[in-house]
DNA sequence: CGACCTTTTGAACGTATTCAACCGATGTGG
DNA sequence: CCACATCGGTTGAATACGTTCAAAAGGTCG
């Protein structure tokens, strides 16, 4: 298989450079959003030994590309992710983002290449998940067996909850939504629910919620006006989450 | 568990009333198209165990409905059904249309509850296929744990899909985008490309296009005038397909 | 510091929606 | 079995929302 042999001298590197801790799922605090999970210490133990390299990827770098042969999912350990498609006028559309302990590649399993681009919107880190071990892994451990479809289902639920936004919802709505929603996962990481930094452009950021960029950056503009938020760039403060929900409540009143 | 309670009427009905051959997956032309896939003979053998009983669902029932109790997936046997999710508004998102062979209730493997429901659009029957014995004979399987796996991630790859079509796509596009689609899909299925009926009202499948149901009525009416297709109410006869796929080549030329 | 990329804002425009009326198909009850 | 009620579909006209085109200012990085 020649992707273990593109991937041993990342993991010398990694046995070399670094304390043995660090690379360990037990010692990670993202261990409960990622693949691990809710398994037991024993468990996590084992499933150590899928974690078969990290890979750095800096920003702008693709993590896998669309057509690419698939051999790996990722699990995020540091940094910001967008994936996308393009299409055959060339259109990107952006399929998501992905921070910490989320799990991205996943859209290879079904054909063996990847259907979707990766790129860092930032420096980033991210653990190799090589996918023939966690099959493997799965057959010995059912609890990892019954994480992997969990963790594949609530993607596919996610992906229900962006064609509601993309397919019912008006354009406030949509970003509303979308500030809520990163303010939530940004505060399971440990972060601030109010105050954080966005990666993306306002034209990734457009991509994603199906507006050009001129729209997204009207509509933070408006939000600052109504007092919800503060917008610097790509720093936002949320002040009045009240005021966010109103959006989605109220429609149009 | 009272589910299995619930299915035991309909296991016996099949049982007593059906000839045995028409209960298992050997003999079902849809094989391939379902769970089994391409499982070698001594294993869909085996599959045939956890398809557990049938059921019928008249055109307008639910099949499962969003937060109900997740227990099994089915597989569309004859028939027609929309998924949809339901907003804080009361408006509805449709997510997808499935027909014979293909898989719904996925999205409940990750909570415990279905995160959207799922309704016939005629008559339909399904297999029902208990998850907790899907996931004890994926342990024995391999090939099925990867089929499994595959079906999920398929799933996630469909929903890209409308996701860069809700996002990227203007209106026509989408329209033509969908009929080629379910063309193919009718075609693996033994039926005419060209010339099929529409099982969806205007309303649900401009909910799926993100479109009002009156765009898509005139959208309809525009590929006619166009000579790209024949429509009459539900019946669609494709009369042009260059024509339809011109609209998604040459965009605004 | 200078070149380039990103963001903001304005004004004109266009696509899809909304509101409305009408027609046809379907199904039910007298 | 027909009459009528209801639902689904088509079409027109006015409207609204988001886009497009354009210009300028603010950041960022070599």
């Amino acid at each position: 298989m020649p992707a273990v042999i593109a991937l041993k001298p990342v993991m010398q590197q990694r046995m070399s450079s670094q304390p043995k801790f660090e690379g360990t799922c037990s010692s990670c605090n993202l261990r409960e959003l990622c693949l691990p999970g809710l398994l037991c210490a024993e468990d996590v133990a084992r499933v150590e030994n899928v974690v078969y390299a990290r890979r750095r990827v800096k920003r702008g770098e693709a993590l896998f590309n669309a057509g690419g042969e698939f051999n790996a999912v990722y699990a995020i350990r540091s940094g910001f992710f967008k994936t996308s498609l393009v299409d055959g006028e060339g259109r990107e559309q952006v399929t998501g983002f992905f921070m910490g302990g989320e799990l991205v590649g996943l859209d290879g399993i079904g054909s063996g290449t990847y259907n979707g681009t990766a790129m860092a919107l930032e420096d980033s880190e991210v653990c190799v998940l090589p996918y023939a071990l966690i099959e493997e892994m799965a057959r010995e451990i059912p609890a990892l067996a019954r994480h992997l479809h969990a963790v594949l289902a609530r993607e596919i639920v996610r992906d229900h909850g962006v064609m509601m936004l993309l397919g019912s919802m008006r354009a406030e709505e949509r970003l509303a939504t979308f500030l809520l929603n990163i303010s939530k996962r940004f505060v399971r990481r440990g972060y601030s629910a109010s105050d954080f930094h966005l990666r993306m452009t306002r034209e990734e950021l457009g991509s994603f919620l199906g507006l050009k960029l001129e729209t997204v950056s009207r509509l933070f503009s408006a939000f600052q006006k109504e007092g919800w938020i503060d917008v610097q760039q790509k720093h936002v403060r949320i002040v009045d989450v009240a005021g966010l929900q109103s959006v989605l409540n109220g429609g149009k009143s």
